[in-house]
DNA sequence: AGTCAGCCTTCGCGGAATTCGAAGGCGGAA
DNA sequence: TTCCGCCTTCGAATTCCGCGAAGGCTGACT
């Protein structure tokens, strides 16, 4: 186990960052001597060399590039740890995690963790989004306390409750064809070009899913990683987009577009709350499920 | 900042974990004294109660847990620089970090680099298996220094280089009507059960993909996550599977099934190796791939 | 009740580690 | 040669840290 502490670990960054061991010594308010015994010891520590000495400072070894690797992923947890405790510091009492797939963070999720922040202000959350699937590896891994996902997958040992539900719409440019009636047909869509997101996204799944079923290849010209980035595209004539009808509307709004329903059954999908079978959640964990479902049955629509 | 050594970490997890800082102190080979100091200081270093002291012992506060993610993760890096440190100690001179497909893994890859590190055992390697499209992003993230992917989605601002070539085939057990004649058409395979990979993997893509473009639905009963597990749950007659053929020949050889190969131009994959367009890199790596791509014309088939 | 056992905290002491400024070595630049 | 910048070494002052002893608290056993 390699001893050191964080003041070091600063001081060692420091001096690869500035490559002067003096500069490092000085931002880290200490005697020249100081900083060189440190890193010696940082060195005797590790049982090799990680600066070399050069006449005009220091430079990394290989091995110091470990090191450096090595305090700046140390030193990244400990700002974010610093960030989290600054919250208990204000009175903050529990904590959960949230991963969240875009679709369920645009539409219902966002707007409802907002509001239990309002009504548990000491409950501290984390959200991140996440694909689906790398939302149920999140859970097996612990990484996640609670994940909201796009029914649709295997969802084996994780006991899932309803949470919304959602429709899959069409994002076309107002000056196109098959703006002017209502609902369309998924078979009229895939005549298009169309925008995608990434792979692992399960709108994209469905969509390949489904077209695969009438026995048709969708036409991707441009793949993309987020809604808006999906709406540009749009706007640019680069083909139509396919998304959450929720997700949709303000962008569609914002960026003077048009919107289809697609008014098949497929379309729907399920957004579910998920955790681990086995565990007992937490209090605050609890809390924030009970106010989830409680809501999808009072503003559910 | 939060000031920690990690002494004071690997203490706070081991009363974390026994529930107790008397047991804690005594597998750090501390008096009791100094532990419950060192926890005094780290709670004021975090300005939070960390434990809650109860007539049995201790329990981690929410803040405390946040406190002990930190610690686990910090102690986990430890650990793996502890491992990289005891190489440099050993005499190596430089490092390259590797993700591979398990596809350019089992076939040449593994061998490649065994070679590799006999002709030079001052670098050291640190290689990860992951998915090909994971791979392009860990290298945007400089997560890793040298990709091995299997072509075939975006490779934006990646230089890529020619590795080897690939060929999917399809195991069968044994008593298995295809298992007479050579090789299969495609249309034969997808008439059957598949047991197939993760989706997110570059064989996976290119089967469905395949299927969709003949009109077909592939008739999936078992998803499993490595060939091994794929063998055996053909083996056990539960589909057949599809895996690259070098990948298949020595687990094929191990459970006693037939591999037949897929002799449709599609099924040929090229193996290339990846890394960031604009960085130069270090000479390990750069030694690496030269000794990769020299391989290549020489020992290529 | 009284006693005991387990657990944590506080306190004062002595030894060890850290810091600091000064002095010194080592290359390169003027 | 003579600076100059950079790092290392050295001895003294200071600070930190661990140890054991003493004390408070709680629950269990007598």
């Amino acid at each position: 186990m390699v001893r050191h502490d964080v003041q070091t670990l600063l001081l060692f960054l420091r001096a690869c960052e500035t490559k002067s061991i003096t500069r490092a010594a000085s931002q880290s308010n200490l005697a020249l001597s100081a900083a060189s015994r440190r890193m010696k010891l940082l060195e005797e520590g590790c049982g090799t060399v990680l600066l070399h000495r050069l006449p005009y400072g220091v430079e990394p070894t290989p091995a110091g590039l470990a090191v450096l690797r090595y305090a700046r992923g140390v030193l990244g947890m400990n700002q974010q740890l610093d960030a989290e405790l600054a919250d208990y510091r204000a009175g903050v009492r529990g904590s959960v995690r949230v991963f969240a797939s875009s679709s369920a963070l645009v539409q219902r999720l966002a707007g409802d963790l907002s509001a239990f922040a309002r009504a548990f202000p000491s409950i501290r959350l984390e959200l991140q989004e996440r694909p689906s699937v790398e939302i149920v590896e999140a859970l097996y891994q612990k990484e996640t306390d609670i994940g909201v996902i796009v029914r649709g997958g295997d969802l084996w040992q994780l006991r899932t409750r309803m949470y919304a539900e959602d429709r899959l719409a069409v994002v076309v440019p107002s000056d196109h064809p098959l703006a002017q009636g209502g609902p369309v047909a998924f078979a009229s869509v895939l005549k298009e070009e169309l925008v995608t997101l990434d792979h692992a996204t399960a709108v994209h799944r469905l969509v390949i899913n489904q077209a695969r079923r009438s026995g048709q290849t969708p036409r991707v010209r441009v793949q993309v990683r987020s809604f808006e980035a999906m709406c540009q595209m749009v706007l640019h004539g680069l083909g139509l987009g396919i998304l959450p009808e929720l997700a949709a509307q303000p962008l569609v709004a914002a960026f003077g577009l048009t919107l289809l329903l697609l008014d098949e059954p497929w379309a729907r999908r399920e957004l579910a709350i998920c955790t681990r079978a086995g565990d007992e959640l937490d209090a605050s964990a609890q809390r924030l499920i009970d106010f989830l479902v409680t809501r999808t049955g009072a503003a559910g629509r």
